[in-house]
DNA sequence: TAGATTGTTACCTT
DNA sequence: AAAGGTAACAATCT
């Protein structure tokens, strides 16, 4: 599910759902997801309820009427699923059931998904050195950010110390939008390119975001679309290449990214 | 079937 | 010291 415009889902979805109502029981899947003991999961959860929520980068924080916030990070695969019935869904990871009888599970087939107890947002994000918010960041900020980096630019978008929120597809998309080659080092981006790059951010992050609030289907414009070796460039320039950047798979045209030399 | 998949991070090297 | 790259984690799909 989870970059930061599906979090932004995830996050809707929990406050249409599981707002202001009592826990009355917990249940605990496999320890690896828990980042603090099981049974203090269950005790700060147990006849606690959640009085809204808050999202950092690709973070849910869930804020609890006592004893803080339960953070969510969904990994690859996890999510909140809400429901009326008896019956545990595959892999519930994590599972809440409400003075009303109806239940959430977190759940996470592939388990890399954690959970948290915090005492904030903000401890949390001071204690795991998360970055600003991709979409709350300032021009200013992004520019520092790019002072003195050597790295590949998709790296650094990728890098949640840096900026918050964004992951393999995302950064994919943005340069793709914005034209530029995937493995280009930050020292070698023009102001220009910069600029350009922190614009696409945003208008990225926000029209995904909107697309997976709403359920409705992302541009055609967008490589995110047809991310597949040997498909069509959707500017219909070229044909959609695989190679590896910093460690990742990645998808680019060739044609309208043109590598710096 | 080998390699791919939206996540992070420990561990290497420079 | 710090920054960047890589492999590993688990389960499933093509």
């Amino acid at each position: 599910m989870p970059e930061l415009p599906e979090v932004a889902y995830q996050k809707k979805y929990a406050d249409a759902t599981i707002l202001h109502k009592k826990i009355v029981n917990v249940e605990t899947g496999d320890k690896k997801l828990f980042q603090s003991s099981k049974s203090e999961f269950e005790e700060t959860l147990k006849n606690n309820q959640f009085t809204g929520s808050e999202r950092l980068g690709k973070y849910l924080f869930l804020n609890l009427e006592k004893h803080g916030v339960l953070v969510v990070h969904f990994g690859m695969t996890g999510r909140l699923e809400y429901y009326q019935h008896e019956e545990l869904p595959k892999y519930a990871q994590l599972t809440l059931t409400f003075e009303d009888h109806s239940r959430v599970s977190f759940t996470c087939p592939r388990k890399f998904g954690k959970l948290y107890l915090a005492e904030s947002l903000i401890e949390f994000q001071k204690r795991n050195g998360l970055g600003i918010d991709a979409l709350a960041l300032q021009k200013v900020e992004f520019l520092e950010i790019l002072k003195s980096k050597t790295g590949t630019i998709k790296a650094l978008l990728m890098n949640q110390k840096q900026i918050a929120g964004i992951g393999n597809l995302y950064a994919d998309e943005i340069l793709f939008q914005v034209k530029i080659h995937p493995a280009t080092k930050v020292n070698e981006l023009s102001e220009k390119d910069k600029l350009n790059i922190y614009d696409k951010i945003e208008e990225v992050l926000e029209v995904v975001k909107k697309v997976r609030e709403e359920g409705q289907k992302l541009p055609e414009s967008y490589i995110t679309t047809v991310r597949k070796k040997g498909a069509n460039c959707p500017r219909n320039e070229g044909k959609i290449e695989q190679i590896k950047v910093s460690g990742r798979t990645t998808y680019f045209c060739p044609n309208c990214q043109e590598e710096k030399s």
